[in-house]
DNA sequence: TCAAAAGTGTTCATCTTACACCCATGG
DNA sequence: CCATGGGTGTAAGATGAACACTTTTGA
């Protein structure tokens, strides 16, 4: 079965940069091709668009076929088209950026025969094709948007301490922040629900957890409101 | 001349929204097509990239055949491929949105074929495709990036004055600002030069004429100051 | 009782906002 | 001499930054 055209056509991909944060690390997910070309190297996850299928759907079905991971924060972020960025021929990827949190979905190597693994930002391998310029442009994106738009909740389990999302700020900004400053302006933004629970088995003082208001950020935003951490 | 491959694959386009401005009103650049579908409506600029051609290049590329503009701010908006946004078949386009100052580029009609014209934002013909979608999510970006990038120059002839950018940013940003805090804010940031000229042949006393200092401004980005109106 | 992290206010400097009048020029 | 937009400063309020000690808990 094969598919003829007038003109002739790029082949089209998605790639998606999965983030994850751990305890005082941001982490990228890769793959470890098992094909060529760069057989064995470490590249982003992603594969090729069918034909009759969205672009946002493209970037979930293939992270799920090569990662596992459903259902989880994923947002478009810049298309490549370079001719010459794949040797075999000229493929244009439309790359995502995706959030997860590493403790619900746990570090797990992939559903199926690929290799996948969690790599902490300063202990990267080479990657494959432009894939290097895909997780600057997504850390360029997620560093700048983690300031004006609660993203960084994706990053973290629904049930939060202050602390936690403070040291998620310090870890992706890289940049200490001052405890009582942080504090009041969280606070003061009204996007935390207080659960009332706190923190289990740890060995000093238990802190309160928070979950993310949602809904109220919704009406914060439809009210022009402008947030910034 | 065919062409033949493997698996289907969709059709990739580019599409640039063009805004200019002029007097008191933003504006953005249409072609109106002359070949099905949506033949003798409105659309935004564009057509099929070239394998081999780089999508910038292709954006480049078309605007220039169809609207004659070129050497203008370009730069890349988002993807889109819902599998009916064209219905013929399923083609993915990468929007561009540009810049121009309608003083430097005329508003004239296109230097092929084509019909081109200029629109005001609140005069707008409906659009082919989902070209509405595209032109609504340029103007989010115009308007989010203009606050803290000097991209706003682009849209204004090389030498201006105080009340042109601020009429600029009032026409982006559809609000009034303070002429007394406007001006102490651009001078203070330093990224204007004062040319020594003044305004010509105008009814009332004549105002400076101002450049861009692109040179000390890319010094402050590297420095990491933050810029914002 | 010790270690480890949670939690909490005040002060000072800076930035933002609101606001009104004289100036220069051409017609 | 008049109409038009150009150009300028100050005061009050809001926001951001710096900074240290007490509390709670489990080991």
């Amino acid at each position: 079965m094969s598919h003829t055209y007038q003109y002739e056509r790029p082949a089209l991909t998605t790639d998606c940069v999965v983030f994850g944060l751990d305890e005082d690390d941001l982490k990228i997910l890769l793959i470890q091709r098992d094909i060529a070309p760069f057989e064995g190297e470490w590249a982003l996850p992603g594969g090729f668009i069918r034909v009759g299928e969205s672009l946002d759907d493209c970037a979930r079905r293939e992270l799920e076929e090569e990662t596992g991971l459903k259902n989880i924060f994923l947002e478009q972020l810049y298309s490549y088209g370079e001719p010459d960025r794949d040797p075999r021929e000229h493929v244009v990827t439309i790359a995502y950026y995706s959030l997860v949190n590493l403790i619900e979905h746990a570090p797990q190597a992939a559903t199926d025969a690929r290799n996948a693994a969690w790599f902490a930002l300063d202990d990267l391998p080479e990657l494959a094709f432009d894939h290097d310029l895909i997780l600057a442009k997504a850390l360029e994106r997620l560093r700048g948007k983690v300031r004006y738009q609660p993203i960084g909740f994706e990053l973290l389990p629904e049930k939060f301490t202050l602390s936690q999302l403070q040291s998620l700020y310090e870890i992706i900004l890289e940049s200490k922040i001052d405890k009582r400053n942080f504090r009041k302006k969280v606070i003061k933004l009204g996007i935390l629900i207080e659960t009332g629970e706190v923190e289990q088995d740890v060995a000093h003082r238990a802190a309160r957890l928070y979950r993310f208001d949602q809904k109220h950020y919704q009406k914060l935003i439809q009210q022009g409101i402008h947030f910034e951490i």
